[in-house]
DNA sequence: CTGGGGTCCT
DNA sequence: AGGACCC
């Protein structure tokens, strides 16, 4: 029944090739055109409401009910939702925002790392998930929930949570998608509100989500309805969506210079972009960059969502009125160096490189005139930086970046500048650099391209990503966790019509409603290569043939070719929960009521409508939302405590690595890494024994975060509490 | 009077 | 090294 496989499409394709030459009635039906859909995957775009604003709320409360401005320099960066009431708007000067706002409270937000901080918490948290978390600057996140949606898709509920764009009621049946993807979609609106509601419980955060079944789709769709809410696009309504936005610019990845490029020849709006002739657009952008957009215009994107990993540039910046001499840079310089040297060490890789990076005052073009120089970091400075040396380490690097700034300003001649960067890249684990360093010279010119192969391709490829993990002797849990995944359960009653009346796609089912009210605690998670065998665990593998490193809008297009699981056994689990709406009365209304009824629950602020307040476990977890959104001081103190016992644990967590330093250290048999030769490891130095086995700390560390079980966490926090419904189902490894 | 970061491509 | 894009 599965036959089409990776040998099919390399001779041919069965699905595009029947689609030229026949009506398309018999082939939309056919079971290989919904692998092969452009609907096939459901993405979840989450964008955390007015990011800085609300880290700040959560820091002092008493600015909640307060018109609240971020700033930075001159700028009003961000504000909250108060303070938008009076107009003050993102990117307002100080100025402006004042006038408007007289009593706005203005909070310096030039030091981000509080804000770094919480950003990687938040997309960590949607780590739990889906290993397919893309990041999108700090308060964006892109998730592929295929996987997960897949695995409940016999549990797909009556309506969608949150908001629809379209008007539902104006469809027809014969304009809903057949491919599957009407259902996935419905079943992707419930798992972002789970997420939503779970990101607010656990961490306090409100924010916005969009479902679609593409990137650029659930993107744009989100910005709908905001703040904290949802909003949901069937793909039956994807063009006219992409037709109602104003701008070709409301494109991500139109920017200013493509759109003052198109307007040059007259394209202004969507439609504009939509009915341009291609070729005018390659004639006048280039051809990659003309099929991209005009694809993008037309709600077309298979890009895929790219797993983030650590970062691969640092940097620190400060900009000023004026900088005019050697003395100030060098203050300048001095600081900065000394806080990126805190993070660099915090991140535990080294730097190869160092770049700085200035803006001179000009009168025109103000700010697109930044010059840059960079330079290898030799390697007596990088020994120092993994010593106690950091001082030392510091003042050599600040020696580096004044040669960079001679090349760079004429320092005999004024000058005048406005902004100074650094920036380390070039960033590589140590370990790699010590293991070749002493183990396997030859190997050392390989470890950089090595390193950016696994980081741009192993988030492609299940395969790559399980061979790279395992080769390092680390973690292949990315792989595995999604495998077990799959056994997950959604709590809704499902139906064999949805309230269209259209069969559902797993309509053989006549089973309606799940009424068992099993501990969900005691549901059996059964892995799915035990499940579904191992052909079917087979398909879990992405065969990504090629990938572009980049993962905004104007990638190359990647053709993907991930097979969801098949795990229809493995997802015949008990539910759980009562709703108050009996679900069976519910699906006998008319679909205008059903369709009021869904509307005035998604009113609610807190995402809460029917399937939080059902999926949550108790009746102390439900209910209360609202209450807790409306006076979130009253939460505050807990949020604080639970922001508190975080980072206790990670501060426990490095304690733990410094005891198990200190062991081995003193202790006649010493702990030797594991891929190390014991006889090898035990005749180095110590101190060099102590950084690789520090080394292998902090790889550890980050795998732990990259899969999903923070380091972190009172575990009771995230087993008894909101943290998902959808989470209980999902296997933990030990 | 225009943040402080990031990404990738050319 | 700079340019485009993102937030």
């Amino acid at each position: 029944m599965e036959d089409f496989n990776e040998d099919d499409e390399v001779w041919s394709n069965p699905v595009t090739d029947t689609l030229k030459i026949t009506d398309s009635e018999q082939v939309v039906r056919d079971e290989t055109k919904d692998r092969q859909s452009i609907h096939r995957r459901t993405i979840v775009h989450i964008d955390v409401d007015c990011f800085y604003a609300q880290v700040e709320m959560i820091r002092n409360p008493t600015l909640r009910d307060k018109p609240l401005g971020i700033q930075q320099k001159n700028i009003v960066v961000t504000c909250n939702y108060v303070a938008r009431k009076y107009g003050v708007t993102k990117l307002m000067y100080i100025k402006d925002a004042k006038e408007k706002c007289p009593q706005l409270v203005l909070v310096s937000g030039e030091d981000l790392t509080n804000y770094r901080n919480m950003s990687y918490k938040i997309s960590e948290f949607l780590l739990k998930y889906t290993q397919y978390v893309e990041r999108l600057g700090m308060d964006e996140n892109y998730l592929d929930v295929s996987e997960l949606v897949e695995c409940m898709k016999d549990k797909t509920p009556l309506t969608v949570a949150g908001h629809v764009f379209g008007d539902s009621n104006q469809d027809s049946p014969e304009d809903i998608c057949t491919c599957g993807c009407y259902e996935r979609i419905l079943i992707g609106s419930h798992i972002a509100e789970e997420i939503r509601a779970a990101l607010y419980k656990e961490m306090g955060i409100t924010c916005c989500a969009g479902i679609a079944h593409n990137k650029l789709l659930s993107k744009l769709v989100g910005e709908q309805h905001k703040p904290n809410q949802q909003t949901t696009l069937f793909s039956h309504h994807a063009s006219t969506f992409m037709s109602k936005l104003p701008k070709a610019r409301s494109i991500p990845g139109v920017g200013s210079a493509t759109a003052r490029r198109l307007a040059e020849f007259g394209v202004v709006t969507m439609t504009d972009l939509q009915q341009c002739p291609l070729e005018d657009l390659k004639r006048e952008l280039g051809g990659s960059t003309a099929v991209t957009i005009k694809e993008l215009s037309e709600g077309i994107d298979e890009n895929p969502v790219i797993p983030y990993s650590k970062p691969q540039t640092l940097s620190d910046e400060d900009s000023f009125k004026s900088c005019c001499s050697v003395k100030e840079a060098n203050q300048k310089i001095k600081e900065l160096v000394k806080s990126l040297m805190i993070r660099l060490v915090e991140d535990g890789r080294v730097a190869g490189t160092v770049r700085l990076t200035i803006r001179r005052l000009s009168a025109e073009n103000k700010y697109l005139n930044r010059e840059s120089r960079q330079c290898n970091i030799p390697s007596h400075v990088i020994s120092k930086l993994s010593k106690d040396n950091q001082d030392q380490a510091c003042g050599k690097m600040e020696d580096l970046l004044m040669s960079l700034f001679n090349k760079l300003v004429d320092v005999k001649r004024p000058f005048h500048l406005t902004l100074i960067n650094v920036a380390f890249c070039n960033l590589t684990e140590r370990s790699k650099n010590s293991i070749s360093h002493f183990f396997s010279p030859q190997k050392n010119k390989s470890a950089r391209s090595e390193n950016k192969h696994s980081n741009a391709d192993h988030s492609n490829t299940n395969q790559k990503s399980e061979l790279y993990f395992g080769n390092n002797g680390m973690n292949s849990s990315a792989a595995k966790e999604t495998k077990t995944k799959c056994s997950t359960s959604m709590s809704l009653p499902t139906s064999s019509t949805n309230h269209y009346g259209k069969k559902n796609s797993t309509g053989d089912k006549e089973q309606n409603f799940c009424e068992s009210e099993t501990n969900l605690d005691q549901v059996t998670v059964v892995p799915v290569e035990q499940s579904c065998g191992n052909d079917n665990a087979r398909h879990l593998v992405n065969k990504r043939k090629s990938c572009s490193p980049k993962s905004g809008f104007f990638s190359k297009r990647i053709r993907t070719d991930e097979k969801s699981s098949e795990c229809k056994n493995s997802c015949d689990l008990p539910s759980v929960g009562q709703d108050s709406i009996d679900a069976e009365v519910f699906g006998q209304l008319p679909p205008e009521i059903q369709k009021e009824i869904t509307e005035s629950r998604n009113m609610q602020q807190p995402p809460s409508p029917v399937f939080v307040k059902q999926a949550l476990g108790s009746p102390s977890q439900r209910g209360e939302v609202d209450e807790t959104y409306k006076d979130g001081v009253q939460n505050e103190k807990k949020i604080e405590n639970d922001l508190l016992t975080t980072d206790l644990a990670c501060k426990s967590d490095s304690k733990n690595l410094k005891s198990f330093t200190s062991v081995t250290k003193t202790d006649k048999t010493p702990l030797v890494p594991a891929g190390y030769d014991r006889d090898v490891f035990l005749n180095l130095p110590p101190d060099i024994q102590r950084e690789l086995i520090q080394e292998e700390e902090r790889k550890a560390e980050w795998a732990h975060v990259k899969h999903g079980r923070q380091a972190v966490r009172n575990p009771q926090s995230r087993d008894s509490t909101s943290a998902g419904n959808l989470l209980k189902y999902l296997k933990r490894r030990k």
